[in-house]
DNA sequence: ATTATCTATAGATCTATAGATAATGC
DNA sequence: ATTATCTATAGATCTATAGATAATGC
């Protein structure tokens, strides 16, 4: 029964990778400990050893799950991200998608000390992806307001869209708007970055 | 026990009010039949005789929700809309918040009639906010467009920010960068609509 | 000897149902 | 007689704990 503590500290690893999938598919208060066990390939029993709690657990997924999508765009291009991020394969994909998008709203009703964890990953996802994108297309990088306001904006894309029917035609008329918005105040955005766009004119 | 039809139909109304409330607070798994029950003033036992599941309940209480943001904002000019929702008072306050801001994220894990339910609530609340605020400033209708747009933005505003700590700075930030974005391109959308502004020069 | 994992279970809670109660409405 | 609500409960599931098992690591 019992393992190597390298393949225990990888068994430890596997269940909050795993966690982190299944938590953006069905929720955090969506599965049992004991489900989440079992998907990772291990009985139940196991998990007080691992964990001091389920909620240690949803905060050690929460912030594996945005290091992932840091891993994953942190270093694109505005525009790119945009375009990756508001898209159908994304909505349509929550297990492996972002976790501010599938779990934003969960996170919101977890203790502090979960939100401590999300705001720090935001934190880290804002700077990796400040000053992304410079050297590949010669464009300015986007200010810390503009990723900042990016990002909540690409995240309610996915959540009102994800809310509504599958193939409903409000859900993919959610998304190509956003993806328009977000794409053309991006692009601006890397071209005059200095220049304070006033678009209130009389 | 047995009260009067008129009676009847007013306390199955307020139970749908109670848990439109109290889901937007704890989730649509966070509570239970018998919790949802007491909250209204009623044991959980009669329940069943005035809803068929607790799936019907969440689907009526999804539409109440947003039933009652259309009632409070939907009339309102897209500048003072942004103000409103995109404030602390709203973020802090999520049992009497939008229904969207609060539950998108679980709605999107509901059987699809919830989601149904929720789309053509957001149809409804866009309708009503395309055309609001002509006559009161002259300014001219924001389109369809627009107002998904600001919707979506909007709901990411609240959500991210929700899912900050208390008094964090990143979820002060989060709002004041939304609500300055969103307050310009709205205020522009009413002055300058039939002009597609062109933001990307070389 | 230590410990990673397993089996088994306690106690609470969840959805849903059955049947009793008591007031309305014909 | 009908029915809105109540009490009581079935059966499943959830978090967490206790103690057994068996392989590692000293």
């Amino acid at each position: 029964m019992k393992v190597t503590k390298a393949q225990a500290e990888a068994n430890r690893a596997h269940v909050v990778e795993t966690a982190s999938h299944v938590f953006r598919e069905r929720g955090y208060d969506g599965v049992g400990v004991a489900d989440l066990m079992a998907a990772a390939g291990f009985t139940h029993g196991g998990f007080y050893k691992q964990f001091g709690s389920k909620t240690d657990l949803i905060n050690e997924a929460t912030g594996c799950g945005i290091d992932r999508t840091i891993a994953l765009v942190g270093g694109a291009d505005p525009v790119a991200f945009v375009n990756q991020y508001v898209s159908r394969a994304h909505r349509d994909n929550r297990a492996d998608g972002c976790t501010m998008a599938a779990l934003g709203g969960d996170a919101a009703r977890q203790p502090e000390v979960v939100r401590s964890t999300f705001a720090d990953g935001v934190e880290r996802l804002v700077q990796s992806l400040m000053g992304s994108g410079e050297e590949s297309s010669g464009k300015s990088p986007a200010s810390r307001d503009q990723i900042i306001d990016m990002l909540a904006h690409a995240v309610g894309a996915i959540v009102m869209s994800r809310a509504c029917p599958d193939d409903s035609p409000l859900a993919d008329e959610i998304l190509s708007v956003c993806r328009a918005s977000l794409s053309q105040s991006m692009g601006a955005a890397e071209v005059a970055p200095a220049r304070q766009v006033k678009r209130r004119r009389v």
